[in-house]
DNA sequence: TTCGAAATGAGAATCAATATCATTTTTTAT
DNA sequence: ATAAAAAATGATATTGATTCTCATTTCGAA
């Protein structure tokens, strides 16, 4: 059956669609409010939490601001810039060979894998640079 | 110059060795009061981070419980099992010439990668052949 | 040994996320 | 439709991991 739709749970996967990248929870809470759809709190939280259930939309876990959540549905890794804590998706390079690896490796059943690559994003490199110039 | 090394800094460290798993800092803080060696949380907290950030141990952001500590700091990956929530290592089979392929890719310093795989574990695996026998 | 920097500990504060629970909305069966 | 049952909502309290504050203690170099 498909899943059901009230008014707030829409507007919560709307929101997530449109911000089109990775936004906390917090986000869409407040997007909600400045557009005057006074969706609660917990409202927001338990609906991207089924919506996530319900594999409707993806989420990681950021170390400094909780659970983002994505539209994006494809597999795909991720790349956090450990000056900025921004994160970007790094698409079309996902091996989905890894999980038959370690299957085979450990016994195991392998659903799937989370990857995340840490370096410096370009704007940080270029701030550095100019810095670096600067001494 | 060589981390200074105080009393309760060395407990801390010591406890990561012993434990040779993944431990939390609430399970550190609990191993140490056990041994009569009243270290404050807050030291524990801090002796982890600095410990992580001196690279002499490395951590995981678990959802469910936070950091996880561990000694082992050869490259590895890490299995998840969605049923009881464990971890464990995944070693040989770390792929270093991903971060080259990023680096490549997005033209962007790549320092290491992190991946967690997502499956069921042997215990959960016989628990769940043993309930649908039962039916 | 002494002075200054670093570390500690107790407890308060933070912050994302969840729980509680009365009220409202939606679904289902009649 | 309409009433009863189930699910969802929202306001608020609570949790739980982690960090902050700050007075006190320890460490280490001169």
């Amino acid at each position: 059956m498909p899943i059901k739709f009230t008014k707030q749970r829409q507007m919560v996967f709307e929101v997530v669609k449109e911000a089109n990248g990775h936004v906390t929870a917090e986000k869409v809470y407040n997007t909600l409010k400045s557009r005057g759809h006074h969706v609660g709190v917990a409202t927001v939280y338990r609906n991207l939490n089924l919506l996530y259930d319900e594999h409707l939309i993806n989420r990681i876990l950021h170390p400094d601001v909780g659970y983002l959540y994505d539209v994006n549905l494809s597999p795909h890794y991720h790349f956090h810039c450990e000056m900025c804590n921004q994160i970007e998706d790094v698409t079309d390079i996902y091996q989905p060979a890894m999980d038959k690896m370690v299957e085979d490796r450990l016994h195991r059943k392998v659903f799937r894998h989370m990857t995340t690559f840490y370096g410096v994003c370009e704007s940080c490199a270029q701030k550095e640079k100019a810095e670096d110039q600067a001494v």
